[in-house]
DNA sequence: CTGGGGACGGGGCCC
DNA sequence: TGGGCCCCGTCCCCA
């Protein structure tokens, strides 16, 4: 609904890559939510329409309301990850404007406004810069953002920083590897999108603010040289700049609108054509000097891995952070989300905020995260990271050169000109070793032994791609599958939502996979095998040999078998295995019933319950008893029916094997139909029949009415035996009412005791054996 | 024991 | 390809 005065809402993230998985985390819960909470949170918002993936959403609650705000950038590139931006062409528009369509048909206004100095963004300059460095827990340079090549870039380009805090309307924080913008105030259509980061975290970072990165630039955008502002020792980036400069501290309390008097449109073009990153003004970036252009280039290219990857053996963790310890998994989120460690407290803050603000979204609990599949995708593991080492098992299942969202290659006819996204390359520069992608190895348990240890404990593991028969890695199992490396409920509950396991799955369920049988050892790698029904592709699991439609029924049934539970709940901690279900059972904690009976208006959680009511109303009872006719709404009803026909039968034929619980069936079963005593009477397909009634009447709870009174066995005996003559001469004659099986409900309605429902309704009747043991 | 409802899991289909 | 939606089935609880 488009609204006169459209607004992007905050609270709202919008991730720079923003891809559908983050949205779909970030919609973790249903469209409506308990009133009463004060806390804003986000929620769902209608899944934008296939096909226009410039469109993003956001959703925000507040003391009860819902407010929903869907946002479009008609005229800015399309959404998606900066990296994976590059690799399209956008047009270029000529300002930044942003449409929006608030389905609430009213102004938002009400932000919550963070100081989360938690993002080093850095080398902005007033437009079009654009550039973002991203740093490690440890600090360290990772790699830096370039969206300034319009022709490669998405939206995040035209995210400019100011220090003029009236008209900043964004934050942006890093989480993990990828910066998150979160909006401060309604943004109006054409509004300038404007990022802040504060004057104290830019003071610690030795950072100029943003207004004084525009005075260290030249007029014509191309920064100064480093002889103008040394500040550090040592050899300086290539491109120099803005290393820790006095100068640049003094000039922290320049008049804010001098320094937007300079140059709006500066790039550092020099850097940009070098292959550099942008100076991350005075950011301090101990170890890619020197290396980093060659290295980093390769590695954003995807022709190697990130130095500290687990897979390489005997690489000293030279990067990992002072302030993490990987032997200290209890205290360490799977990832943090903040570059200086996850006690610190501006990490403490973000998981707060973050906390209070979704606290619906598993992305963000509080040991939580939010999702890295850059990560994954592009198979380079820093050492500060090792929950997130692939394990070794894994590296035959990616593709090679791996496909990394950071560093992804550009497509065939688009120059690859420079890489966009640099990494800090190890200090001695040796090679990321290759293995990480080819080695092929053994499956089964010895895949089970590799577990053991623990930098190969990936909480993603349990994805259904690296799910081993055998080994369950569910979460009611706080234990590493091997038994050897402790698998805590913290670790449980840090797992990492679909948001993070779906890259690994991903990259494993999309390409060939290797999911031997339990056992086997086998380093054949054999993919996913694919059958051929009726002229469609069906993708078999390797576990259960049930075989779907599509691959993504698949790798969502492959979760049964790994016990992989993405989405949990963060009021009761309930994992399960998909959104929706998470979504489903948000309204036990919400109270929230959104199906109602037409017929007497009593609502229902769930669509499912509520046509078990509906059976009610319209007097269907699909689930009947083959031995009694008896018919329930619920198959569970009937399943506790069967019991009753599972007990003794004491009173056994001494010619034949049938047993009867009551003497009157026996005693009938006796007057000449057992087909093995002599003197039976009629053809063995007819005394089956009847015997069949004679079941039919046993089982009934009638009969059981009939002993209780004390009728006499001879003569109720003789009663029901013309009874179901006169029943098998009515079915000979095809005038059965109903079921034409060897038990008719018509016997019971000639027995004033045995009432039998008539619904004339669909049946499901149970398999169950006329001759139960 | 039956009946009714709540909750959840699995899977298919569509976008 | 993944997410959302929907349906079916199942289990559990309670009256």
């Amino acid at each position: 609904m488009a609204t006169s005065q459209p607004v992007l809402s905050p609270p709202a993230f919008v991730s720079s890559s923003c891809s559908s998985k983050h949205q779909a985390a970030l919609s973790c819960l249903p469209p409506r939510v308990t009133r009463g909470t004060d806390q804003p949170f986000l929620g769902p918002c209608p899944s934008p329409p296939a096909g226009r993936q410039n469109r993003a959403w956001c959703q925000r609650g507040h003391r009860g309301d819902v407010e929903a705000a869907e946002f479009e950038t008609k005229t800015l590139p399309a959404w998606g990850d900066v990296s994976r931006g590059w690799d399209k062409a956008p047009p270029v528009p000529s300002s930044p404007v942003v449409t929006h369509e608030n389905p609430t048909g009213r102004e938002i206004t009400d932000g919550v406004a963070r100081t989360w100095d938690l993002i080093t963004l850095s080398s902005w300059s007033r437009r079009r810069r654009s550039t973002a460095e991203i740093y490690t827990p440890g600090g360290e340079l990772h790699h830096f953002i370039d969206a300034r090549d319009p022709r490669r870039s998405n939206w995040m380009r035209y995210v400019n920083p100011t220090p003029d805090a009236p008209a900043q309307n964004l934050v942006a924080c890093q989480n993990g590897l990828e910066i998150y913008f979160y909006t401060l105030k309604p943004i109006v259509t054409g509004a300038e999108l404007l990022v802040w980061y504060n004057h104290e975290f830019a003071e610690r970072l030795q950072c100029p603010l943003p207004g004084e990165l525009a005075e260290e630039l030249e007029p014509d955008g191309i920064w100064k040289s480093t002889a103008e502002a040394p500040t550090t020792p040592g050899p300086q980036p290539p491109h120099g700049g803005s290393a820790a400069n006095p100068n640049l501290t003094a000039k922290l309390t320049k008049n804010k609108e001098e320094a937007e008097g300079e140059e709006d449109e500066s790039v550092d073009v020099e850097a940009l054509d070098r292959g550099l990153p942008p100076s991350p003004a005075g950011c301090r970036r101990p170890a890619w000097r020197g290396q980093l252009p060659q290295e980093a280039k390769q590695w954003s290219l995807g022709l190697s891995s990130f130095p500290n990857a687990p897979g390489k053996e005997g690489a000293p963790e030279k990067s990992s952070p002072p302030r993490q310890s990987a032997a200290s998994p209890r205290n360490q989120p799977v990832l943090n989300c903040c570059p200086y460690g996850p006690t610190t407290s501006l990490c403490k803050e973000l998981q707060r905020c973050l906390s209070s603000l979704y606290p619906s979204c598993p992305l963000y609990l509080p040991t939580g995260h939010l999702p890295q599949p850059y990560l994954y995708a592009c198979g380079t593991i820093p050492a500060h990271y090792p929950r997130f080492a692939l394990p070794p098992h894994a590296a035959p299942f990616l593709p090679a050169p791996p496909m990394s969202r950071v560093g992804e290659v550009p497509p065939l006819g688009l120059p690859s000109q420079e890489p966009q996204v640099h990494a800090r390359a190890q200090g001695d520069g040796t090679a990321p070793s290759p293995g990480l992608y080819t080695t092929v190895l053994p499956h089964g348990k010895q895949e089970a032994h590799e577990l053991r240890k623990p930098q190969d404990v990936l909480i993603s593991l349990q994805s259904g791609a690296f799910a081993f028969p055998g080994l369950d890695f569910g979460p009611k199992q706080h234990s590493s599958p091997a038994g050897g490396t402790s698998y805590t409920s913290e670790v449980q509950q840090q797992k990492p939502t679909s948001l993070l396991a779906h890259p690994l799955e991903a990259l494993n369920l999309s390409t060939p996979k290797f999911c031997p049988p339990a056992g086997r050892l086998d380093t054949t790698p054999v993919p996913y095998p694919l059958k051929k029904q009726n002229g469609k592709i069906k993708y078999e699991c390797n576990i259960c040999a049930k075989s779907f439609g599509q691959l993504s029924n698949l790798k969502v049934h492959l979760r049964v078998h790994s016990g992989e539970r993405p989405f949990q709940c963060h009021i009761c901690k309930k994992c399960f295995t998909q959104l929706a279900h998470l979504q489903k059972h948000h309204l036990v904690h919400t109270g929230e019933k959104p199906h109602e009976c037409l017929v007497c208006h009593k609502r229902f959680s769930s669509t499912s319950n509520l046509k078990t009511h509906l059976r009610l109303h319209s007097g269907e009872r699909p689930y009947q008893c083959r031995l009694c006719h008896c018919r329930f709404t619920q198959y569970v009803h009937l399943k506790l029916h069967k019991r009753l026909h599972e007990r003794k039968r004491p009173h056994r034929c001494p010619s034949c094997p049938k047993t009867y619980i009551h003497p009157f069936s026996l005693a009938l079963h006796r007057r000449g139909y057992c087909p093995l005593a002599p003197g039976a009477a009629g053809p063995p397909v007819q005394l089956g029949h009847f015997n069949a009634m004679i079941d039919h009447f046993d089982f009934s709870l009638d009969t059981e009415r009939l002993e209780r009174e004390g009728a006499d066995p001879a003569r109720a005996s003789g009663l029901l035996e013309n009874l179901i003559l006169r029943e098998l001469e009515t079915g000979r004659r095809g005038q059965l009412p109903r079921d034409k099986g060897p038990c008719s409900p018509g016997l019971h309605r000639q027995l004033p005791l045995l009432p039998l429902p008539h619904y004339s309704v669909s049946v499901k009747q149970e398999a169950f054996p006329l001759q139960p043991a």
